[in-house]
RNA sequence: GGGGUGGUAGCUCAGUUGGUUAGAGCGUCUGCCUGUCACGCAGAAGGUCGCGAGUUCGAGUCUCGUCCAUCCCGCCA
């Protein structure tokens, strides 16, 4: 039996045709007689009906299916009697009245509900196991359309471009520094190993060199690292490099691809160009560098008037080159003092000693610390950050950076806790996007006491920096770039150094890698750019992430076919899973028990 | 590596101060039912309370350990 229609098809337009229905059973209604079943295949719902006087062997066979169970059927599209028309379904008007019923297989009881709504509740493990079940639920469906959709329309846009997809090498070399990667051993090499790609960065600026100019790709991704709701072990990325482009022309063209995506699957129309914050002003203001702009509640800055304060711990703080940041939750003071505990643990753990705060009630301000504070004081502090009865103000004495970094964190727990009470709204479907840039180039990492990469290490440094890139590197901002939504860094990159002198010295002199490491590790890009390496820059999308936001999900699992739990394993092919010995010896590889 | 939450019937959950035979809804099964659409009605079956120790006359409940899921910190150039 050969499928002339699918389930979301026939309409009264159709009526008196003889159709073929294949699908899924969704749901039986049993009247003893008469059998109703809601036939379901990928478009939709048709309802089949079983008449036992129309046909006493169809009717019989149709009283043993079970739900799930695969179909196909053959019948008269009729009209619904006047009074049981579906209005909740496209082919609600019509059904057909079954004269063939052919059960290609039935189907075992599922161990959960396959509707949205029962779905959504069940342990997520149970889904992972039964992936195949829970991919039929149809907001699970639509999340593999939208996430279909979405690569056609980033395909779509680089194409009519100019641009070429071109697929790297996924087993790649090791590079150590960076996320931990995942090694593949070699059989003919015994004892070497290539390392999963963690990303296709060099290959991409190397395709630059060999002259490919405009270059995209989804690239899958690799990173051996612990896994989170927005991250896992194997990914995938818009991968995008571009040759003779400057800053200028990265956030045009980006600003392009965001807005076809938007547009085609939601429909909605991205202002553009994004607004741009450096990050200097993103930390001041936000506290992080993906600030949520979707709501207020911002930093502000009293570094100044605490200088010569009575209070000790701000004072000394604020003359020893760190900052004073406070930050006014309004209407937060009537937090419990289990959120307040949470809120000081939270600051904690970003290396504050604690969490200083007033709360204002009643006209009154209560806090330990208020009596440090001379009437000049509070007053700046009143008009600067609008303190009115019921506010709750919190403060950070650190660092500049840590300093605002602890106030970020407490201004989205503080935005959560305003949410919760109903005092703040964050509207979900508002889109705020914005570049975040200057960034500095490098970072001091305090552990080793060495200079890191912000980015990474072929990032270009804005040029009227470089004289600096001696004496003081930390004071060289980076041609780098971030494209933030609603809090969320969904993707990010660089302009490149392409002048090899340049690159050799970022390594040897900035980052003090080994001339022999520099050699071993970068050798053969240092090489490439000696032979007409163009000026370049490019950027990568977190595509899950995009896809996830699309669908208003937080869960990257939500978007991915088969992704892993966050102990890293497949539950429902059981990987990873013991090999043989033979498999081992011929990788030359040699296993010890875990202690 | 660390912290939070959860694990009781196929699913989602309740289970009081440690005390009789561990409950509910949905699903499943059986019977009835010819216009339902989450059909309805009647009845039934279904439990290693994640696993292992311990305390106790007695543990779903308390203690310790452990496993799994999830959220977060570390980590993710």
């Amino acid at each position: 039996m050969k499928r002339t229609h699918h389930c979301a098809q026939l309409t009264t337009a159709d009526l008196g045709k003889t159709a073929s229905l294949a699908g899924w059973v969704d749901s039986i209604r049993d009247h003893g007689g008469i059998i109703f079943v809601d036939l379901r295949d990928r478009q939709g719902i048709t309802q089949v009906k079983f008449d036992p006087q129309d046909d006493a062997d169809v009717g019989a066979r149709a009283a043993q299916l079970k739900p799930e169970s695969v179909i196909g059927v053959t019948g008269r599209v009729v009209r619904r009697p006047e009074g049981t028309v579906n209005p909740n379904l496209p082919t609600g008007e019509v059904e057909v009245d079954a004269t063939t019923l052919e059960i290609h297989n039935l189907s075992e009881t599922s161990p959960f509900p396959l509707d949205d709504e029962g779905g959504d509740r069940v342990n997520e493990d149970l889904r992972l196991t039964y992936r195949y079940l829970d991919l039929r639920r149809p907001k699970m469906r639509r999340n593999l359309e939208v996430r279909h959709r979405t690569t056609k329309a980033v395909r779509d846009y680089f194409d009519a471009l100019g641009f070429i997809d071109v697929e790297t090498p996924i087993l790649f070399k090791s590079t150590p520094e960076g996320a931990r990667e995942y090694l593949v051993p070699s059989r003919i090499h015994p004892g070497e190993f290539y390392a999963l790609s963690q990303s296709p960065q060099q290959f991409k600026q190397i395709l630059m060199v060999a002259g490919v100019e405009r270059y995209y790709q989804m690239a899958r991704c690799f990173r051996d690292e612990d896994l989170r709701a927005d991250r896992q072990m194997e990914f995938t990325q818009i991968d995008v490099e571009v040759s003779f482009i400057d800053r200028e022309g990265i956030y045009t063209l980006f600003e392009g691809m965001l807005k076809k995506i938007w547009k085609d699957i939601l429909d909605v129309d991205l202002p553009v160009p994004f607004p741009r914050l450096a990050f200097q002003e993103a930390m001041n203001r936000f506290g992080v560098d993906k600030p949520d702009t979707r709501f207020g509640l911002e930093l502000v800055d009293f570094t100044e008037m605490f200088k010569k304060s009575a209070f000790k711990v701000f004072a000394s703080a604020a003359a020893g080159g760190g900052a004073v940041k406070a930050l006014n939750a309004r209407g937060l003071a009537d937090l419990t003092q289990s959120e307040l505990t949470s809120l000081e643990e939270a600051a904690r753990s970003l290396g504050a000693k604690g969490l200083a705060f007033i709360k204002v009630e009643g006209g009154e301000w209560k806090s330990p610390i208020v009596k440090f504070f001379s009437d000049a004081e509070k007053a700046a502090l009143t008009q600067r950050l609008g303190i009115a009865d019921g506010d709750i103000i919190f403060f950070a004495a650190a660092p500049w950076e840590k300093a605002c970094a602890i106030l970020g964190r407490i201004r989205l727990e503080c935005a959560a806790l305003l949410q919760k009470r109903g005092k703040l709204a964050i509207p979900a479907n508002q889109w705020n996007f914005l570049w975040v840039v200057d960034f500095p180039l490098m970072t001091f990492d305090e552990e080793t006491k060495r200079f890191v990469a912000t980015h990474h290490p072929f990032t270009a440094p804005v040029p009227e920096d470089i004289p600096l890139l001696d004496a003081e590197p930390q004071k060289v901002r980076g041609q780098h770039y971030d494209v933030v939504l609603n809090g969320m860094e969904i993707g990010g990159g660089s302009i490149r150094i392409h002048q090899p002198a340049l690159q050799e010295k970022v390594f040897k002199d900035v980052l003090k890698i080994p001339a022999d490491v520099v050699e071993s590790r970068f050798g053969y890009l240092l090489r490439a750019f000696k032979y007409g390496a163009p000026p370049h820059g490019g950027i990568a999308f977190g595509f899950d992430r995009l896809v996830a936001l699309l669908r208003g999900t937080t869960s990257i699992r939500d978007v991915i076919a088969f992704p892993k739990t966050q102990k890293a394993q497949d539950l429902m092919t059981q990987s990873p899973a013991p090999v043989t010995a033979k498999q081992l010896r011929d990788l030359h590889i040699q296993t010890v028990q875990p202690a």
